[in-house]
DNA sequence: ACTTACCGGAGACGTCTTCTCCGCTTCGTT
DNA sequence: AACGAAGCGGAGAAGACGTCTCCGGTAAGT
């Protein structure tokens, strides 16, 4: 951030890919409570050289994790853009909750799990995209019509969850789950319980600890 | 456990009770992380008396979910006695899932977040009665033919997922979903990936950390 | 061959939790 | 009412764990 100066020499580029890599693998694995030894170890380096290119845990993540959360995005967008709604809304289902599933870390800072304050501001930048996708499955019949924005995000969390349970094992386990989760949406037993409001859902997911957010407040 | 001899004194008794009561308390609301500290003080007690009453916060936890889990038993026994396949299948989904949507601490230790073996015990417990339970209600044509009897314990603990995300807030929310999942095991379209075998749900969710029984080990 | 960027990992430091210890309080019995 | 014993409280010992620093050593590049 302060300014790039010389190039890195090429045995700390290598490093440093190693060690983003490594952050990877650690972070989607075991979550974010992976401890920077961890990360350091897996990618064949020494803690010292892991705090040389970024300044704390958090940083790290953030950078590994930014690029998910941007594909995130990119997923609703297209959905959004996507002429046939249901096929949209399934899109965006399927595809988040492959993301997830996939990485632990990801799955918890989209629950807000360590940083309410981002996981807000990720949920800001899809209420909106969310909302549009699920009004127009609506309109066009596609899913029923008691069916709120909100349920997406739970529908998609209770399928990563299949992933919290058998661990790397079967990881595809959750595609199991998801034409019944699908078909939920679209016909079958109304629900008797109303859905959560937006307001509600993001008050009630920032109740959360907040321990990675009490770290970077430090630096 | 070593003799029961005297009675004890009639504050000791009211505040082993308060113990108790404030543990079951804590433990619903944050699960086993929270600490002696917490409990004692919820209690309106100092530490010491927490760990004259208890050993140590396993044996706590242990006096406090050991009820819980006989409840969940009570609940496949029912079950399975119900004549009616069905009815008897969405009373044990709706009952345990109600059950851990109120106790964190519960659905830690059915998804065995601290000790795994305890998890298993449980596992064991519950097996033989909900493959009955599946069977019948396939033999009934209640069930899709397709559902595994490993099928329940992973949509009840998708339900119970709504009430981590959500925290205590609308503590209700997931009954919203429960028509969902329990129209998916009856008709709609069928999964593409097959269920997990009893064996690997075990084996699977054997690999969490054992923070707890690590502890228990000590004394 | 020599300078300089970079590496490594032991350990300082901080935080958090469990569990102990002992002076003080309260019970209940005489 | 007064005394011994059971029980209480909470400061702090002990230990686990993670972050981050520091500096002697290594190797890149000119």
């Amino acid at each position: 951030m302060t300014e790039a100066s010389r190039p890195l020499r090429k045995d700390a580029v290598r490093n440093r890919a190693l060690l983003v890599q490594a952050a990877r693998d650690v972070f989607a694995e075991r979550g974010l409570e992976a401890s920077m030894d961890d990360v350091a170890h897996r990618a064949g380096l020494g803690v010292g050289t892991a705090y040389r290119h970024f300044a704390n845990k958090y940083e790290l993540a953030l950078a590994i994790l930014a690029e998910a959360i941007e594909r995130v995005y990119q997923l609703v967008d297209d959905a959004v853009a996507n002429p046939d709604p249901w096929a949209g809304l399934v899109s965006f289902v399927e595809g988040t909750a492959e993301m997830q599933s996939a990485d632990r870390g990801l799955r918890e800072v989209l629950m807000g799990v360590h940083d309410a304050e981002q996981m807000e501001q990720v949920h800001d930048r899809l209420s909106g995209p969310l909302r549009e996708l699920v009004d127009r499955a609506k309109a066009a019949g596609a899913v029923r019509a008691d069916v709120e924005s909100t349920d997406i995000g739970i529908v998609v969390t209770m399928l990563c969850t299949v992933a919290d349970v058998t661990g790397d094992a079967s990881s595809d386990l959750w595609r199991r789950y998801l034409p019944m989760m699908l078909d939920g949406l679209r016909q079958g037993a109304e629900p008797s319980v109303p859905a959560l409001s937006e307001d509600m859902l993001r008050k009630s997911m920032s109740t959360h600890k907040q321990r990675l957010a009490r770290l970077s407040q430090r630096g």
